[in-house]
DNA sequence: AACTATTTATAAGA
DNA sequence: TTCTTATAAATAGTT
């Protein structure tokens, strides 16, 4: 449709070429938004010329991802590339798996059980006892430390009980000779944190 | 271009507008194919028509993929991210709460139980023992259901007994009265399943 | 689905 | 690019 017929090949001169495209463009372009006044259609054109520059139509009363959805919906081919449909899967995969768990936990917990068997019962009583051990050892466990703990700091305390007397009795002794070095030392070597009563710590207090 | 000049909006006859989509939809994609092969351009185009049938055309050269791809990259609008986005937050969510529900598991089965404090323990305690009393009374249950059943069972087969006892009875007496007719009509009531003993159910029998 | 009178698109030239 | 215009192509209405 012009001066002379051409043939529907690649036009090497590109020039014409870039002439051609720009004129076509436009064409395709009011050809798509007329088929979608006329006939009520839903049109995406998206074209990139050799340049690469991009053009794109869409109808008006829709959106490229609608029409992507559509697409998707009707040939089921997978544009939402592999990672869409990895994500996809794994996403419905962690969410039965997560019922999975949610019922086990309700199960332990004595939830929705009339559905289970004997053997089921069995089972799940046992699994129970078996944790109850566990949580009971792991309790006396703790009190054994903190009783530990405790004896190891009275004695700790007794032990400076004792320094402590006898500090006084050798300083006693000492100021009497009139050995004011000794007294120094000693004063330092008590007043060190070696020697300083720590207070029963505060989260070790809430604990018990 | 035709007979007569038209406007461009809806065809309101529902027939012409399907004859008209039908054939401006074979133009549109005719253009888009010739700029692709003249141009050298990639061209997609897809329509959906009132219908919701989907034509598509994507030029020989690329793949609406690719297509979509360098959209993408060269407009920088979201498209598909937007529910890529979704997907992996809620992916995200997803995995954190079944870790959570992974170690609320391990807890109540005695596993990773170290590092809980006297508090936590006594919770989980707590948990496990109420638990494991559901599950007793639920196993009390099916238990307690199973014997009535049994018990049932037992009282239809005496009275079984005691009507096929009954029925021998009548039997002789009738054969000395010669009374066949009243035999065959007893025959049959005992035969029927009504009276029939049923084994206990395999699956029952593999519970206890 | 074919036909065809007309309209529309566009190739080549300016 | 844009305008012009001769001509090819598309298509509206008809059969």
């Amino acid at each position: 449709m012009g001066r002379g017929k051409i043939e529907i090949k690649r036009i090497e001169n590109s020039n014409n070429r870039q002439v051609t495209y720009s004129k076509r463009r436009n064409g395709l372009i009011k050809k798509a938004k007329e088929i979608s006044v006329l006939c009520d259609a839903q049109v995406s054109v998206i074209i990139f010329g050799s340049s690469g520059k991009m053009h794109e139509y869409c109808s008006s009363n829709t959106s490229l991802v609608d029409i992507l959805d559509q697409y998707h919906t009707q040939c089921g081919k997978r544009l939402w590339d592999a990672k869409h449909e990895n994500l996809s899967n794994e996403l419905d995969r962690i969410k039965k798996e997560n019922d999975n768990l949610q019922i086990q936990l309700r199960h332990l917990k004595g939830d929705d059980i009339t559905s289970l068997n004997h053997r089921e019962l069995i089972i799940l009583e046992d699994t129970l006892e078996n944790g109850l051990a566990c949580v009971r050892d792991q309790k006396d466990e703790v009190l054994m430390t903190h009783r530990r703990n405790h004896k190891q700091l009275e004695e700790g305390t007794k032990e400076l009980h004792f320094y402590a007397q006898h500090k006084d009795m050798m300083m006693a002794e000492n100021a009497r000779a009139g050995n004011n070095e000794y007294n120094q030392r000693m004063r330092a070597d008590f007043g060190s944190s070696a020697y300083r009563v720590q207070p029963i710590q505060p989260n070790l207090q809430r604990r018990f």
